[in-house]
DNA sequence: CCCCCCCC
């Protein structure tokens, strides 16, 4: 049986163990070996004093055994769910290999196949023993390649024979030389793989007297821990080359899948994924800045955040995209709240952390995209998280809008087309909004977006999506191509209806009294409606407050009395301020009333005079200012509103918030109150 | 130590 170094689960019974002495042996230095078959004899879970868990495992190819493997946390799902059983055979899809601070050498797998299960395979096959780098009977790399490419005529013949189900152990009567017997797994008899050609250079293995463990005396250069070991790829056949000129010991460069908050001495090698802006908080707890980052190896990925003064020391250093060593900074479980990335772990940078750049990134993966056509989209859940690429065919311009939690941010929606003929919306945020330039048509990839059934299907980026602009990957250049070619031309259609109303998207008209009647907003998301109301009420005492200068923050400031303005939110002094309007509002239909809130555009409209000029009017003329409330008073409008039940101090109430204020079109009106009079009836 | 995930 065994350890094999196919993609199919073909030879198990066709293994030579020297062979799999070679495997085990590549396994550990991370050489290519390519999708391994191996028994899991026994699976041990760790428990830290806080934290997850985290599973090692007893593997065997039938000759050997090792215990030193790891299960990557995202690959704790197949003990729970009771397919990673001791006796189970498993094909490893993707492992890492590393070299612990203590000199231990642990295989990480990273991705794996429960190819028969343990009820199935039934017993232990062979009679392994543990493996030590040390034992004689590993071959040496050349031989390896040579048993490979042996015809399959001289591997051993196997016929089912006894098993060692509850072997002596240690295997005493373990040969090195004698024939496996084993049960035959697999049924077809297949042809020999051909096996990789060794990518090892014989590298003296050095023996550890003391620890039972298997050792790694003399651990291997960094870059080929890193690399995966499975893909056979030509620029990986010399992995050992020291090819990074950096000041870190490459002996302790770990996979991001090993980190824990017991351990301290460590750097790893990672890609960076995604980066943050700064931004400032402000909170009980105190104030401050930070930013964070995602970083990416072949194990797995994890958070990083730096706070204050490391936000100075490392924010110019981080660039999305690029490899770094990073050591020392601290680690802590992850608020899964928040975290959507596949680690248990997340860290922080400390004064102690250090960043370094590496300019070799061989080996480290660059982003995965998983990109779904968009044609597929209109098939997708409502909240999916996809990847996404296509041509930016069109974009909105940016503008201003103030969120359910009053924060204003900047929005740009963009429609991205690719060569399934559809196109779909996908609306950019904050300074990835404003940044973005349609010109020229770029291919735009995102990933991670989320898909909402807005207008039917529509995409947003958010705070840990990641666009690449014109991003060098095959895909882009693919879509360029296409596009150039005649994809232009293409009469796309859109997921997501656009321009006014149509039949599914329909106005929702509701009078106040209707809006309370059917608990509008108390659901877990907000509800819009649309009335005809007409003003009979503004608060015009509080309607202006002043806001930040600068051009994106409307934050309120505060007045210091000295003729300077304090932002928290900027956390700047400015000798100035802008007049924002933050209007309350009485609103009343033939039934009911309602007070609403309408911020700086609505309230612009409603009054039919903008902020500044308001403010320059109550600082001056308070008859005119008086004027403008008069005038806007028992005016008729048609009210597009957000509405959402809210609780302040423990006391609920609905909050009306006023999206978009439109004259009345009267046939519109008659047809409402035509409606409502008829429900009425009833 | 943050934790925003937004708009119609």
């Amino acid at each position: 049986m065994m350890l094999y170094c196919s993609t199919e689960f073909r030879t198990i019974k066709r293994l030579k163990h020297k062979s799999t002495c070679f495997n085990l042996q590549a396994l550990f230095k991370g050489s290519p070996v390519n999708n391994p078959v191996l028994q899991l004899l026994d699976m041990r879970k760790l428990c830290g004093a806080s934290g997850p868990p985290r599973f090692r495992l007893k593997m065997s190819d039938g000759q050997h055994s090792f215990s030193s493997f790891l299960l990557a946390t995202q690959l704790h799902h197949l003990v729970e769910e009771d397919l990673l059983v001791p006796l189970c055979v498993c094909k490893l899809k993707k492992t890492t290999s590393s070299t612990l601070s203590d000199g231990r050498h642990v295989v990480v797998i990273v991705d794996m196949e429960v190819l028969q299960s343990a009820e199935e395979t039934g017993e232990k096959i062979g009679n392994p023993v543990p493996f030590s780098l040390s034992d004689e009977s590993v071959s040496s790399p050349q031989k390896v390649s040579s048993t490979a490419s042996e015809p399959a005529s001289s591997l051993p013949t196997e016929a089912p024979g006894p098993s060692y189900r509850n072997g002596s152990g240690r295997g005493k009567d373990f040969t090195g030389k004698a024939p496996m017997k084993a049960e035959p797994l697999m049924a077809s008899p297949m042809k020999a793989s051909p096996m990789m050609t060794s990518p090892m250079k014989a590298s003296p293995m050095k023996v550890s007297p003391i620890k039972a463990e298997p050792l790694m005396a003399s651990p291997m250069e960094a870059p080929s821990m890193m690399m995966s070991p499975m893909k056979a790829s030509p620029t990986m056949a010399s992995p050992m080359k020291a090819s990074c000129s950096s000041p870190v010991s490459p002996a302790k460069v770990i996979p991001i899948a090993m980190l824990n908050p017991y351990q301290s001495k460590w750097t790893i090698r990672a890609r960076v994924t995604n980066k943050s802006n700064i931004r400032n908080w402000n909170n009980s707890r105190g104030e401050g800045k930070l930013f964070s980052f995602e970083i990416v190896d072949e194990s797995g990925e994890i958070r990083i955040t730096a706070f204050n003064n490391e936000v100075d020391k490392f924010f110019p250093l981080v660039e999305q995209g690029k490899v770094y060593y990073i050591s020392k900074a601290s680690l802590k479980p992850a608020n899964k709240q928040f975290m959507k990335l596949n680690n248990d772990y997340e860290m922080t940078l400390n004064s102690n952390s250090s960043i370094v750049p590496c300019e070799d990134s061989q080996g480290v993966p660059t982003m995965q995209c998983d990109f779904v056509p968009i044609k597929d989209l209109a098939d997708r859940d409502n909240d999916a998280i996809v990847d996404v690429i296509g041509v930016c065919k069109s974009a909105e311009d940016v503008t201003r809008i103030t969120t359910r939690a009053n924060r204003d941010v900047s929005k740009r929606a963009l429609s991205l087309m690719d060569m399934t003929g559809k196109e779909v919306s996908v609306t950019l945020w904050g300074e990835e909004a404003e940044k973005f330039d349609a010109s020229g048509s770029p291919v735009v990839a995102i990933k991670k977006a989320r898909l909402s059934d807005f207008r039917g299907k529509s995409l947003s980026a958010s705070f840990s999506s990641t666009i690449m602009v014109n991003p060098d990957i095959p895909q882009a250049f693919c879509l360029r191509a296409w596009y150039d070619q005649g994809g232009y031309a293409l009469d796309s259609q859109s997921l997501t209806e656009t321009g006014p109303a149509t039949g599914s998207s329909a106005v929702n008209w509701k009078t106040f009294s209707e809006m309370k009647k059917d608990n509008l907003g108390h659901g877990e998301k907000a509800d819009y409606f649309s009335c005809v109301a007409t003003v009979v009420f503004i608060r015009k005492e509080s309607c202006l407050y002043q806001a930040c200068p600068s051009a994106d923050c409307y934050k309120k400031v505060i007045d210091q009395n000295n003729g300077m303005y304090h932002c928290g939110k900027c956390n700047k002094e400015f000798p100035n301020f802008k007049y924002r309007l933050l209007l309350s509002a009485n609103l009343a239909d033939c039934w009911d009333n309602q007070w609403v809130t309408c911020f700086q555009e609505t309230a612009e409209v409603l009054l039919g005079c903008s902020a500044a000029e308001l403010g320059q009017l109550r600082d001056t003329d308070e008859t005119a200012f008086d004027e403008v409330f008069q005038k806007a008073n028992f005016s008729t409008h048609i009210f597009k509103n957000r509405v959402k039940l809210e609780t302040y101090n423990d006391e609920s109430r609905v909050k009306v918030t006023v999206l978009e204020i439109l004259p009345v079109d009267h046939r519109e009106y008659s047809r409402n109150l035509l409606s409502s009079i008829s429900k009425l009836a009833r």
